[in-house]
DNA sequence: GACGACATGTAAAGAGTTACATGATTAT
DNA sequence: ATAATCATGTAACTCTTTACATGTCGTC
């Protein structure tokens, strides 16, 4: 009975603490989003499929008229979690990126162009360094790990805008060759 | 009538010379695979969706006894081509990696586990930066950019490597706190 | 009263992987 | 001979996104 990596995903969160949907939502979006995105229409039918299977317990914790499913993780659900984590097996770092494609395939147009488009890749990683820095101050001794994969994604967003803005740089000083 | 990113992947490979879809698959793994992943699953009904829409025209091309369809670029295909590489709009990033997602979670597990699974994600990122130089020197003389952006991955890598040492080695001192 | 955050869900479509199936050619 | 590479495809499945739908609570 194999989980879905997003399964193991809110195994995790809830293991920490118990949590509802949108409570785990914040997290994967806040620390989690870098490597591994999660939407509401996964995460809603998942949390169902993992109390049927009794990995975790549902409890209505509704805060005046509004409603709220609060989970826990059950010990059958610490034990496949604990099973999870402790597989060093090689898996692959899958990255989708639409702006590579197109830079990739940039020899079609003009210099000015690809100049443009590099920058425009390495702004995008500006920004990211900067959210990453925000998400850094405004969460605060949570998780050694969480805070060090914070780390690292500030450190990937900002060496990856000082290589595409090196690109640009050499791009431009080459000229329409 | 948009198309998939894959899609576009297609056309770019057919406009710099016409190609089997295998010999797209091949680029596909060499070059672009960093970035984005294609499989045989996606690209030969893709090639059929787009010389239903005129985009690319299939030529019969077979070696011996052994079938082969080339297909090529249609004037077209090079305008669809044209628009969407000359699109600057900010896109995401996507990163998917179950190995980051395990080490985010595995303030669960003892000192050596998440000694070791750093260590293994470093390994990792050294091997691929091996994978990556050895294809840079089997590849030469292809497309400017298809040679900057194998330089990419290398610097992605290798810095990734070096991170997740760095981070090994830390947890390591620190011991089982 | 309006807006933003909290809160939960479903349905449909789209993207992508995996496994399977087939067969020819070339190099060892 | 036999293994690797060239070559094409389908079917089933899984994963993921997007759009929609609904309603509460607190603050300005």
């Amino acid at each position: 009975m194999e989980l879905s990596n997003t399964g193991y995903l809110v195994l995790g969160a809830l293991r920490e603490r118990p949590r509802s949907g949108y409570d785990i939502k914040q997290l994967a979006d806040k620390a989690i989003r870098l490597f591994w995105a999660v939407s509401f229409g996964q995460l809603y039918p998942e949390l169902k499929h993992l109390a049927d299977s009794g990995l975790i317990e549902a409890e209505a914790h509704p805060t005046g008229g509004r409603q709220r499913t609060v989970y826990r993780i059950t010990p059958m659900g610490e034990e496949a979690l604990a099973d999870w984590a402790s597989d060093l097996e090689e898996r692959p770092c899958e990255i989708r990126d639409e702006m590579l494609v197109r830079l990739f395939f940039s020899d079609v147009a003009d210099r000015s162009s690809q100049v443009a488009l590099a920058g425009a890749i390495a702004q995008r990683h500006r920004r990211m360094e900067r959210t990453m820095q925000s998400l850094r101050q405004k969460t605060g001794g949570d998780e050694p790990m969480h805070e060090e994969l914070r780390g690292f994604g500030e450190h990937f967003h900002r060496t990856a805008a000082e290589w595409f803005e090196d690109l640009a740089r050499r791009l431009n000083e080459e000229g329409s060759r």
